[in-house]
DNA sequence: TCTGGGGTCCTAGGACCC
DNA sequence: TCTGGGGTCCTAGGACCC
């Protein structure tokens, strides 16, 4: 705990949803929802116009759809919130050299190691000032939360949301927490929650008078101690830059569940492929290879088997996971199949037998290591991120061995034009899909800094319409003075005739929410201050 | 038409070693 | 020859987070 409120959380608002709405004029105000679009989705984000009807994240997509039927419904485009993510990350590494990314959209900052004067003036104006920027910049909201300790920075963050900032002034925490929830409190999620509830504990004031040792007992010794020191408010957690990953892995869910014993072990195949481009893109290499087998019933179970030492190579990892699918009786049905690799190594090797020989010359092997690596991490440099990966579908052909991204990557058009995906046509310019079916799709031709756009269909084998880059979400020449949400979000007449297609919503006639969601960025306490550039 | 995908950390039992 | 104690590694599962 700090005397002095220097540590700094951000959360920016909606963020996948925000992004969406600053990139396709033609959804601002309007509800967004960005998540998986197949029979087994979950929402990702949702916006607050959407948030009205009580979507939230993690919820099943079909549900939303009966909550909320007039939203937009959009996969979400990694690639550009990656970007959006990059520049706001820039932002944070002005204030301080100690910046802990917990997502895309949230870091924590340690304003003490970037030499902010120790006041909560000095803390207000940094945090006032960041958001200014990341408005300028990006043209979305974050919210800001500033205390002594991670755990009330986060909660302050919350507190401000949306588009506010928030300060904890070291000194009130106790009483802040005492009424709250124990959900508030870090690592309590709906077990723990529910085990302190039969034990009669329902707020963080109850959490302090159970007692350390009552905790333990109930939540065992790490979980019980470092609960009972959060319920006091005594956080001491620092801020942490750049830890290395510990594991990777990939997983696919299943549009039906697979009972075929020769589909199961092709995907295990495929995912293991996956799974070592990332390793490999990473520049890493792992001992133990582990697979995740969600059943039809959801019940989930992982194998895993650590190898003499650490690989990087296709063959080996792919092996390695045939021979642990073998020992899972996969007959009733899977909907889940995954495999992920642990224990990873700074460096590659070639193969295990060259490893296994290798072990009396460990000198000479980690020079080669050394090598191997720095040539990787060249390469890694250059290669684009990969691709938003959908779940492959029963219907999808499947291509066989490592061949299987590039086969369908190669072959110029997609099948299938998922909503909200960026496309160019030779004459409309550039656009969004909105929609797709029976052969046809449906688009938005409009650009971030454009006037709400017109809707236009095509065949979804029309030869003058192709995939696209996202494009920024700020006109690249524009000056300062970004065009910030809020205008004018015209339910345009503009939409074309050909509309009538596809199950998709749209007609532009969700409740115009510019309300937002319950009550705007002033409860609780702290000022929290709407910022304008 | 319930429940994604990518991670982290903790616990607990058995093997194995000293 | 009736019973140690500690440490580490491996495996499996579970809770939690965004």
């Amino acid at each position: 705990m700090r005397g002095a409120p220097t540590i700094l959380h951000l959360d920016m608002d909606a963020f996948y949803a925000s992004a969406e709405q600053a990139a396709k004029p033609s959804l601002r105000g309007k509800p967004v929802i960005v998540g998986g679009l197949g029979p087994r989705g979950v929402v990702a984000t949702a916006s607050y116009e959407a948030r009205v009807f009580g979507v939230h994240s993690a919820m099943a997509m079909a549900q939303a759809r009966r909550l909320c039927p007039n939203a937009a419904f959009l996969i979400p485009r990694f690639a550009l919130y990656r970007k959006v993510s990059d520049s706001v990350m820039r932002l944070l590494h002005t204030l301080s050299p100690l910046v802990e990314p917990l997502s895309l959209d949230e870091a924590f900052v340690d304003l003490e190691a970037g030499g902010t004067e120790a006041t909560v003036e000095a803390a207000r104006a940094v945090g006032e000032r960041l958001r200014a920027d990341i408005r300028a910049v990006t043209g979305l909201t974050g919210s800001v939360g500033l205390a002594g300790s991670k755990m009330l920075a986060k909660i302050g963050s919350e507190q401000a949301k949306p588009d506010g900032l928030v300060i904890i002034e070291p000194g009130t925490e106790r009483d802040l927490l005492g009424p709250m929830s124990v959900r508030t409190l870090p690592g309590v999620g709906p077990a723990t929650a529910e085990t302190l509830r039969r034990a009669g504990i329902h707020t963080v004031a109850e959490t302090r008078e159970a007692g350390e040792a009552e905790l333990v007992r109930l939540l065992g010794r790490a979980h019980g101690t470092s609960l009972f020191l959060m319920a006091e408010g005594r956080d001491e957690r620092p801020v942490v830059a750049e830890r290395d990953a510990k594991s990777i892995s990939v997983e696919d869910t299943f549009d039906v569940d697979v009972t075929d014993r020769t589909r199961v072990q092709l995907e295990i195949a495929r995912l293991a492929d996956r799974c070592v481009r990332r390793l490999r893109e990473a520049g890493r290499s792992g001992r133990t290879v582990v697979i995740k087998v969600r059943r039809y019933d959801f019940s989930t179970l992982t194998r895993s088997e650590t190898l003499r030492g650490p690989t990087d190579d296709p063959g080996v990892v792919r092996e390695a996971a045939a021979r642990l699918i073998d020992s899972v009786d996969t007959t009733a049905g899977v909907r889940l199949l995954g495999v992920g690799v642990s224990g990873l190594a700074d460096y590659t090797q070639e193969d295990l037998f060259a490893q296994a020989a290798q072990a009396a010359k460990a000198a000479k092997a980690a020079k080669a290591a050394k090598a191997a690596k720095a040539a990787k991490a060249a390469q890694a440099a250059h290669e684009a991120l990969e691709d938003a990966g959908h779940p492959p579908g029963p219907e999808r052909p499947e291509p066989v061995g490592e061949r299987a991204e590039e086969a369908s990557e190669g072959a110029g058009k997609p099948r299938h034009w998922l909503p909200g995906t960026d496309v160019r046509h030779t004459d409309y310019g550039a656009g969004w899909v909105q929609g797709s079916g029976v052969g046809r799709v449906t688009v938005r031709f409009e650009e971030p800094w454009s006037r709400p756009g017109r809707v236009r269909t095509f065949a979804v084998d029309d030869p003058a319409l192709e995939p696209s880059e996202p494009l920024p979400l700020l006109r690249p020449d524009a000056g300062p003075g970004p065009a910030p949400q809020g205008e004018a979000a015209s339910s345009d007449g503009t939409t074309d005739p050909a509309e009538g297609m596809g199950r998709d919503p749209r007609e532009a006639e969700g409740p115009d929410g510019s309300a937002g969601a319950g009550g705007g960025p002033g409860q609780g306490q702290g000022q929290p201050v709407t910022s304008r550039p």
